[in-house]
DNA sequence: GGTAAATAGATAGTAATACTATCAATAAAT
DNA sequence: ATTTATTGATAGTATTACTATCTATTTACC
């Protein structure tokens, strides 16, 4: 049962078992990762991950109902990771202003901050999140899913931003859509200069994260003035 | 042969043969329309959708490669549209502020205009690219897919919005940033409104589009002060 | 250290999906 | 009236997404 670094809670229908809390689970985890950014969701199956990892298909649906609750996990555990880090950044920062600077600076850069896990590359897992994230809540059956609490970290993530954007601008009218903007922002601007150059001013250099957390300081700040 | 309504000209990698040449292809685009909105993608097939035309899946796979093209080959069309209805909107409209609300309204209310073709609900196709429409983009070929000019309408979209940016700020430094966001930010706070209300203000009854439009005018001109 | 309980491996099997191929029937174009 | 293009009908294959069962191996704990 070695359980090594931190751990997060996450909502337990999002698993049959917690890939946290055993070695196995977590050598799958840290192998679904690798292979989700390889493959992509769609090419990426039970089967694959189990010959990745030595293992059977049949071991991995003892963790997760499915490949959709997987990446469901992981967006989860990637958003709890975000929300911790931007928790450590604010204690004792009292000015609005920098906090909300903060925010965007871990929103756009967390991966590059020093690793919790050992089991999770999260500069691996932040590629996933930007390819693969949408899909996971851009389905059917969202409503169920949400009324279970599987989107429950996002939406914790974005409520956390929202408030400093409110201590910020109290009088500002949209504060939960200016904060799920900046996450979807985040993401979609760092795709689109990867692949869709056309659709954005960031060009896809080793300076691209630092030039989209300016290029969003800039926009939140007028918005917010 | 029967031609009904205007037609666009899309990238002929999307298609085997443009369904909108044939009275069988119009009948194939409209019953994908209303099945996308249905099942969603993933529980789309091309089974079920030749049950819903009495016909085969033989014949569809005459039209299009795989369910991903169609989808594709449907948001081009709906990119398209879009320009279109700009384009028509914008013709003797001068004054550059006027020009961005143009702009704005058309991205988010386009679905309420007066339908151009018989064989396409525009409302209904509105809902699917809403929903799906990220999946058509967020796929491990979207590289080589770009380069066949796969996503060329959205693309000529977003110039198009980004040059109505530009004309009424020369110096602001993100136009097209600011212009896919805007698209994006308006299927996003749709989709969150009616599925994942914690994530924005937006309310989801029958004003949601004129308060969306009210909060990305206001966000958007103070951006580009 | 021995035993029960939990976990993982091995194998098999099924229904659905995503196609491809072939040939016959029908509609359109000349 | 006849060639040509289009659609229908049917069959077949590899892969996917599971479920079930039984055995082997760890792990927990007394």
């Amino acid at each position: 049962m070695g359980e090594h670094g931190i751990q997060f809670d996450l909502n337990s229908d999002l698993f049959i078992k917690d890939p946290q809390t055993s070695s196995y689970g977590q050598k799958l985890l840290s192998a679904s990762i690798l292979l989700f950014d390889d493959l992509g969701f769609e090419s990426f199956t039970f089967k694959k991950l189990a010959q990745a990892i030595s293992s059977t298909e049949a071991s991995i649906y003892r963790y997760f109902e499915n490949k959709h609750k997987l990446l469901l996990y992981l967006t989860n555990w990637y958003w709890e990771w975000v929300g911790y880090l931007i928790n450590i950044h604010l204690i004792n920062l009292e000015d609005p202003k920098k906090r909300l600077k903060v925010v965007i600076h871990q929103i756009v850069n967390a991966s590059n901050e020093s690793p919790l896990t050992p089991y999770v590359n999260e500069n691996i897992l932040h590629k996933v999140i930007i390819q693969e994230s949408s899909k996971a809540y851009h389905i059917r059956d969202v409503d169920k899913e949400n009324k279970e609490g599987l989107f429950e970290s996002y939406q914790t993530l974005v409520d956390k931003v929202a408030c400093v954007i409110k201590r910020l601008s109290p009088s500002f009218a949209y504060p939960y859509m200016l904060a799920s903007n900046l996450f979807e922002m985040s993401n979609n601007q760092i795709f689109f200069a990867e692949h869709l150059p056309k659709l954005t001013d960031i060009k896809n250099n080793k300076d691209k994260y630092n030039k989209l957390e300016e290029a969003m300081c800039h926009m939140c700040f007028k918005i917010l003035n």
